[in-house]
DNA sequence: TTAGGGTTAG
């Protein structure tokens, strides 16, 4: 069919126009949509203002993205002829499109010009403040809807109510909701998910269950609680009801939640059913969307190999899939994949600043730092992308890892922006590394003066301290802290056995198989000790000063090592699952020095493989060598 | 005939 002329269609009665943009609207024809809106323009049409016209146009701007022709458009429609429709269409925008503080600025503006503000424009601000966090103007909001009588209106209480749950306030959100004369499944959904983040999933399931009437996004939002928290069997006994028993498809909406949470919690299990349900449900024109979410949960839960295959297997890949695979890799310290992929990657998209994070994170993760400087110097000259603070983090962590810690200091130096924690933290730690006690004191002290209450500092330089023999200086490091009630943060990891996530903290004894996992333990120091593994008392400075002998503390010292939570989780992960299987352990923070070379030999002696993902990346350890080279 | 709230991949 020939595309009719710009003549032509100005020809067109007004009505028919409208439906014809609604219909690029919806089908996500944005070609086409730009087309109409020139022939609108050349016809002459833009001149005769048509408010349902112009609406149907800011509309399509609007939902596909495009803030930037969505305002322009909006500043040439005359003032007295903008209807609230066109106000909240916009502020809609920005605040979904990553520009809340805009959304506000205009919801100001429109105040001002006196267009009349009904309940869905007020839901339009709760929604910017609800992503900005800002309560302030959120509470004049909800003072504003009571004042005018649009307290009797659910969309406004809803706006209400999920602005008090994003910002914390569930106490508030919770009045709001009680007070309602009318609810309607959006106002128990936005309930449903507070309780499920802010008070857990026990007492967001009593909601659920209470609920007189539930959308798939309350199943999601409940099923993605299960997820979280680990609790597998629960997550699948939902997943079912909801597929099996009520009919519900999954979209690609809940797809991505479901595999955003198996990602993020290390849960495979549901992560693979999701996987296959896609794969199920549309062959393997999977959405990209969807592609990307399966890649990065393979990639994080510890399955690179797969990422890698399902990547390949993609029938279309945009710059987020190469990032996802990318960033897997690094993690994975897989740099020099990375590096020879990349020019594939080049071929087929543009890459963007976040393709530079992982890449110079890649060559961090694996040593190569002549690669990395690369591709740094050429970033804006090669590439057109801007360094930023990311991008000199990598750096300085790269530099600072192989030792060339003066280069590291003089980037800072030389760094358009102020570090940040980030940046010095990295920093912090290769002075760790390569002992520089001095340097390694001026930063902290700069760390400290930013961030007070991050105890990870604090334990650095007092683990460095320890190192170079100055235990009074880590001992009165580690008494400031307690003098001044700072805890750290408690070290846990967990590991999926039998459809359950199993958490562990150093030196529990929670678990219902407490005793086989410490005879365990036993058994396994006793072997590892055989194949020759020394503890690495060095670096604990727990112990505190007393007066007991040396030889009790040295063994206090060594039992609290033992204890660690990995070591807890990797011995209940021998004793339950089956001989030679992949052991895969989740770990909120770094994975520690003796826990290292523990885990080392136990590959080794066990004939184990072993995963574990610390907060920075994963080790991979078999037949008594980690994939990091030791180098993290 | 136009608009909104909850779930949205790196």
């Amino acid at each position: 069919m020939r595309w009719p002329t710009n003549a032509a269609l100005a020809s067109l009665p007004n009505r028919h126009l409208r439906s014809l943009i609604r219909g690029c609207t919806r089908q996500c024809s944005i070609d086409m949509g730009k087309k109409l809106h020139a022939a609108i323009i050349t016809g002459g049409l833009a001149a005769m203002p048509d408010s349902f016209l112009h609406n149907a146009l800011l509309h399509f701007y609007a939902a596909h993205g495009s803030a930037c022709s969505a305002r322009k458009l909006f500043d040439e429609i005359p003032n007295w002829h903008k209807d609230a429709v066109d106000w909240t269409v916009l502020m809609g925008c920005f605040s979904r499109h990553g520009m809340p503080q805009s959304g506000l600025r205009l919801f100001i503006e429109m105040r001002r010009e006196n267009v009349r503000v009904d309940d869905v424009a007020m839901a339009c601000l709760f929604n910017a403040c609800a992503r900005l966090g800002n309560v302030e103007i959120g509470e004049q909001g909800h003072g504003f809807v009571m004042k005018v009588g649009l307290g009797s209106s659910v969309k406004a209480c809803n706006g209400v109510m999920d602005m008090y749950v994003k910002c914390g306030l569930l106490g508030m959100a919770r009045r709001v909701f009680e007070e309602m004369g009318e609810r309607s499944v959006v106002s128990w959904t936005v309930i449903l998910d507070g309780v499920v983040k802010l008070e857990g999933v026990g007492s967001g399931r009593m909601v659920f269950d209470n609920m007189p009437e539930r959308n798939e996004v309350a199943w999601t939002i409940m099923i993605v609680g299960y997820v979280s928290v680990g609790l597998v069997r629960e997550s699948f006994s939902l997943l079912e009801e909801m597929v099996f028993g009520c009919g519900l498809g999954l979209n690609y909406v809940t797809l991505c939640s479901f595999l955003s949470a198996s990602a993020q919690s290390g849960d495979t299990m549901t992560g693979r059913w999701v996987h296959a349900y896609a794969v199920k449900a549309v062959g393997n024109e999977i959405d990209i969307m969807v592609g990307t979410a399966v890649v990065d949960m393979y990639a994080k839960c510890g399955r690179v190999d797969t990422a890698l295959k399902v990547f390949e297997h993609m029938h279309q890949r945009n710059e987020v899939t190469w990032n996802a695979l990318l960033s897997g890799l690094a993690m994975h310290g897989k740099g020099k994949l990375v590096l020879n992929m990349f020019p594939q990657m080049l071929k087929e998209v543009k890459p963007d600043d976040l393709t530079f994070t992982a890449l110079l994170s890649a060559c961090s993760h694996s040593g190569l730092v002549e690669q990395g400087r690369h591709y740094f110097d050429n970033l804006e000259a090669s590439y057109g992308v801007t360094p930023k603070i990311e991008h000199y983090a990598c750096m300085v962590d790269l530099l600072g890892r192989a030792g060339h810690l003066e280069e590291a200091e003089v980037l800072i130096k030389k760094m358009p922006m102020p570090p940040n924690e980030v940046v010095l933290g990295s920093l912090l730690g290769s002075c760790r590394v390569h002992g520089k006690l001095k340097l390694g004191e001026r930063i902290l002290q700069e760390l400290v003066r930013m961030h007070p209450h991050n105890t990870d500092h604090h334990v650095l330089l007092s683990n460095m301290y320890a190192l170079g023999g100055k235990k009074d200086k880590a001992n009165s490091l580690r008494q400031d802290l307690k003098n001044r009630g700072i805890r750290k943060v408690p070290g846990m990891s967990s590991v999926y056995v039998g459809c359950q996530v199993h958490q562990f903290s150093a030196g529990d004894k929670s678990h219902p198989q407490t005793m086989e996992i410490y005879m365990k333990l036993d058994e396994m120091i006793q072997r590892l000790r055989l194949a020759g593994y020394v503890p690495n008392t060095g670096s604990q400075v727990f112990s505190g000063v007393d007066s007991r002998d040396d030889a009790d503390k040295l063994e206090e010292i060594e039992q609290a090592l033992f204890c660690h939570s990995e070591k807890l989780a990797v011995c209940f992960g021998l004793i339950s699952t089956r001989a030679g299987s992949t052991l895969y352990i989740f770990k909120n923070l770094r994975i520690c020095v003796d826990c290292h070379s523990a885990m080392k030999i136990v590959s080794h002696v066990y004939n184990r493989e072993i995963v574990i993902r610390d907060r920075n990346r994963f080790h991979c350890f078999k037949q008594g060598s980690c994939s990091c080279s030791d180098y993290w």
